[in-house]
DNA sequence: TATGAATGAGACTTCATTCAT
DNA sequence: GATGAATGAAGTCTCATTCAT
């Protein structure tokens, strides 16, 4: 009765994201995770080849979900606006309701160099390309600037709605992180259309 | 040939900043700071309690300096505008004359607790608030909406300029990180203007 | 289609024999001796205790069909001389055929206590026997010297044979081993005529 | 009183030599070392890359020491026969006094690849070499047979020798193995005379 | 002050063995 | 009998910290 054959994987996975996220990934010891999914050490390792491959699952796997929603939002034939609201709120939305990978989220910052970083670096791609994409496309929509680069564009984005998960992180999600959207969503909107 | 009394001090400390920005605190290890320092390991103890204070002394002393020019800054009889471009314009600066710095700096967004946290917190709460006495200021001067609350546009200056450097330090310095403070300012000061 | 009810142990030995003979018994793996076998894990178990068992199984079969073939030229009636480079002959032919035999056949050196130990020593007991058999009656028949000790006699046999295998299986088998037999022979019968 | 400064280095590999010896190398635990040698488990590392090391420096030392005796006896100008005799105790004596020694000397015939094995196959060249150098010497002084091969003479010095080391030490030293000097040289010099 | 050899707790990982199916 | 997922004890090695000199 292993119920569903990769439920144990699963189990993981989740014990991992929570572990992690509590303690970071340095402190998070392979035993505390085992013991947070109900199972022993060593059957950790039918699943994943090392600590690393947990940490880089949990990121892949979360962002797969992400991505799919976010490709949903792309695909509509909505406005500028409209689209940069929707991502932004859907940026917001799934943090809150995944606090831990808010947490973990930030960890590709500290590693500079090492297969970690260049996981993250390959996960977190087509993310940073989707924000690209509509900055673009607002540029060529006209309603944003023409002045500012792309990247300066993406930058814009991500910096501010990443500022603002971190912060509500901090605060340990002591308000609503997605009643933010509209407002933060309208600054970028507003940001975008600076001339320089 | 002791020269000053806290040489080794100092000489720790660069030679830790140096080792931990290159491999990131955890890999970083004390021998390696002792060697770098050109001192004994033994005496790293006699200078700081233990490795973790180590990071917070790097950070603390490096913030000290940074507040100092901050403050001439706040303290000078100019516009809001061109105090919000001059704040935006020592941050990059200040990081981009010292890169280890810069990626140090993103390390308090992994610790969500422990002593490393408490520290960092303290030590960049005096520049979170020179970041709110701006916005504050240009709220009651009228240049800013008074619609966005303070907290939204820190977020706003803090998560622009983050990202900004972070992207930078990515790229490894492969470009300028000072010329891209008017356009950012710029953008900064545009998006307080939202009206929401 | 299990054909034959001890099928599965001939498998296991037969795969236990590569997997150890290629890795060296300690860092042979269960798991790999099981899938070099194409049983399960725990079908090993069911006909073998614990992974000792399988080597000593090992040895002891490869011994028992070695034996017999050792028996038949035994009870031959044929001179001393005869009879020792029939044996010399057939330990080179029965390795150069079994090379991973030949490699496991010198583990027992390293063993110096432990059940291991005990069992290839028993195993190997009556090979000696067949050696202090031939050399004692070379003694009777006056062939060889009567000055020399029987273990003396048995330690020239096998130390040269041993070492000829030995030599061989460190050169990977790159010449004939049993085409070495007429010269060991030679050399074997003359150091047991030594006076002294 | 840190005494001799690399006092630390030859208590290691003394109880590295003892624990190997007793147990063998894949059952000696490195903090059994460490506790033979009354040094903390982490101080082995100061001094040792790894377990394997241990062994391979060990199986160097001693080498290293029998080679020196060795050496003495190559360059004495004696004849072939006293030489080979002189080879054939030193052989003998060198492993009465150091029975671990004679324990570990067969551990390379296990390890048909990896580093150990490449080590061990280096350290023993040498002494390959100085055989083959008696058997040439006596070949061309013509004491010994020209029909037998340099190598299968090396063959039988060696294993005469080996397998008189190795019966000793499964009889637990309970004899004197020196004494078996002169008879096992004789027999030795009467094989390498064997004419085929 | 300064040294650096020594410590030893603790982490990750492996793998022989078991047992529910 | 057969399976193979799961177990968990055990071992190697690291590294922050101490202390005798």
């Amino acid at each position: 009765m292993g119920k569903n054959p990769n439920r144990k994987h699963a189990q993981i996975l989740e014990a991992g994201t929570r572990v992690i996220a509590e303690h970071g990934y340095h402190q998070a010891k392979v035993s505390d995770i085992a013991k947070e999914a109900k199972v022993a050490d060593g059957t950790i390792y039918l699943y994943f080849n090392n600590k690393e491959h947990i940490l880089i699952s949990i990121f892949e796997e979360k962002m797969q979900e992400f991505m799919q929603k976010l490709e949903i939002i792309m695909q509509k034939d909505v406005s500028v606006k409209e689209q940069l609201f929707d991502m932004a709120q859907l940026q917001l939305d799934f943090m809150e309701s995944r606090p831990e990978l808010a947490t973990l989220a930030h960890f590709e910052l500290l590693q500079t160099k090492g297969e970690i970083h260049d996981n993250m670096q390959r996960i977190l791609f087509p993310f940073f390309q989707a924000v690209i994409d509509i900055v673009n496309r607002g540029k060529e929509e006209q309603v944003f600037s023409s002045s500012l680069s792309t990247e300066i564009g993406r930058i814009c984005f991500v910096g501010i709605l990443n500022e603002a998960i971190t912060t509500w992180v901090m605060e340990k999600g002591s308000y609503s992180l997605a009643a933010q959207g509209p407002v933060l969503a309208e600054i970028v909107y507003q940001a975008l259309q600076t001339e320089v």
